[in-house]
DNA sequence: TTAGGGTTAG
């Protein structure tokens, strides 16, 4: 290559990396095809990295597919990177399986989308064999790739494997602590998410909670309905970034505040944000619906598409459940059908929960039978308790027997149901049936487990259970620091990884 | 020249 096309080439690369808009792209790749500079890898890798960054994944694969030189690692990185960014699980792992087969070792530049795949794709032995890899190859040491391991481990939902993957860590940032802090609070280890959160903040500088730590230490506040810690973490909030908060944690202070009850409080955080969501619409109007508002979040819902909001299937459930929950027959079915018709989404499995919840609390049962009926997605123990319940609200025997031994089917360990059946008989005085499904229960074994009562007193939670019983001390039943087992990595992976990494090695 | 994290329903 002479002088003027190295410049040319140069000055190429420079605006390609600068490139935000795809028209400038385009005009770029057209230039250095006019001026012959292709096929050129550090030409097409810029090209590669330009149309992943603008999301424009069926260029970037078309210059990929031209590349000359395969033996260059970066291009496969980047390609495989971009699939993972895009939710393309399926291309990402297509592209490393291809990668493998050109003689390569993955990188620590590889491994974190590879684990990303695996989550997406709902494979873990995937992200098992990569954790079997990240050991084999040595790259426990960087933490982007460790920090990857984790969230594998927190997002495939396996707690326990990602305290042992903390507890193991040879460094950690951020990032680490707030993945971990996410992974408890998913798993209803709300305790522990604060205890971890708490020892955060006491660590030096590097640790710094930030932005993205606070969400999830509110998320696990909501699930223990711990006002007080609530409070404590929002006082935090304000400290630290004032009363304008970043969208995420707006949402999560709104959620947070709508779960303890204090509706009020939600809408304070909802009047004080600038930066707006589809997720802030979603959790203020489901906080109305929740506190049984459902007028109130239906004028949410208008001026929320009003404002420019286009609803996703997550805000059609919300509104709907507010609807059912507030018994607002017509609205509820004017949304549903809505759903297919305005916005485009084929009804999901939980709008159809909540239309037959909807329909069965206001008593048109036989309606809501007909629509369990007809759907095409497939039905679950869920819709057909809605329908029970409703049954059980209006004593309907007819349709509550065929909703409850459509239950028996389904979930066949479940004693609620069965439980739900004789409260209709008991209610209209069928005392055969009702001694009938007594014994039944009985030759199955079923025992009705007793409902009880969380109740915080002086920062403890408490068990209440039903009836003129003590109350427990949290104490007895969450006992367990998952951050303190001693655990060993190696226990982690299943003689598969170990045989994967063989074959792979 | 390439890799990582948060919020919404049921």
């Amino acid at each position: 290559m002479n002088c003027t096309l190295l410049e040319t080439r140069k000055t190429l690369s420079f605006l390609l990396r600068s490139c935000t808009a795809h028209s400038a792209a385009l005009q770029c790749h057209a230039q250095s095809f006019v001026q012959g500079l292709l096929p050129n890898t550090v030409l097409q890798t810029d090209l590669l990295l330009v149309y992943s960054k603008l999301g424009l994944l069926h260029e970037a694969r078309k210059v990929f597919d031209r590349m000359l030189d395969r033996k260059n690692m970066y291009p496969w990185n980047v390609m495989i990177a971009s699939y993972a960014q895009n939710c393309m699980y399926s291309d990402a792992l297509m592209v490393f399986r291809e990668f493998k087969y050109f003689g390569f070792r993955p990188d620590h530049y590889t491994l974190p989308p590879l684990f990303k795949a695996s989550v997406g794709v709902d494979d873990g032995c995937i992200g098992s064999t990569c954790h079997g890899l990240v050991i084999r190859l040595g790259y426990e040491g960087y933490v982007v790739v460790a920090n990857s391991v984790l969230e594998f481990y927190v997002k495939y939902g396996a707690v326990l494997q990602a305290c042992c993957v903390f507890s193991n860590m040879l460094c950690r940032d951020t990032v680490t602590w707030n993945l971990m802090i996410l992974g408890l609070g998913r798993a209803g280890l709300c305790s522990d998410a604060m205890s971890c959160f708490r020892e955060m903040l006491s660590l030096d500088r590097m640790m710094r909670v930030d932005f993205m730590t606070l969400p999830s230490v509110l998320n696990a506040c909501g699930k223990e309905g711990d006002l007080l810690k609530v409070r404590e973490v929002h006082g935090y909030v304000v400290r630290s970034f004032g009363f304008d908060v970043d969208a995420a944690i707006g949402n999560a202070l709104i959620d947070v505040y709508g779960k303890c009850g204090c509706l009020k409080d939600s809408e304070k955080v909802f009047r004080t944000m600038s930066r707006l969501n589809l997720v802030t619409w979603t959790t203020v109007i489901s906080c109305y619906g929740a506190h049984g508002k459902g007028e109130e979040s239906l004028l949410l819902f208008k001026k929320m598409v009003d404002e420019g909001f286009r609803p996703n299937p997550v805000t059609l459930t919300a509104i709907l459940a507010s609807c059912s929950r507030s018994g607002l027959i017509d609205q509820g079915k004017q949304i549903f059908s809505s759903i297919r018709s305005d916005y485009g989404f084929e009804p999901s499995v939980e709008h159809y929960t909540c239309m037959v919840d909807l329909l069965s609390r206001c008593g048109y049962l036989l309606e809501a039978l007909q629509l369990l009926e007809s759907m095409k997605s497939s039905e679950t123990g869920s819709m057909w308790g809605a329908l029970l319940a409703g049954c059980v609200m209006h004593k309907n025997v007819e349709v509550g027997q065929i909703a409850a031994h459509r239950l028996f089917q389904l979930e066949p360990n479940n004693a609620s149901n069965y439980v739900a059946l004789c409260g209709i008989y008991q209610s209209l005085g069928m005392v055969d049936r009702l001694s009938s499904i007594r014994a039944k229960m009985r030759d199955l074994g079923l025992v009705k487990i007793p409902a009880c009562s969380w109740i915080n007193r002086a920062g403890r939670t408490h068990i209440r259970p039903r009836g003129p019983v003590s109350s427990t001390s949290s104490n007895d039943l969450q006992n367990t620091n998952y951050l303190n087992h001693d655990l060993r990595v190696e226990n982690l992976l299943h003689d598969d990884d170990t045989l994967a990494m063989g074959l792979y090695l």
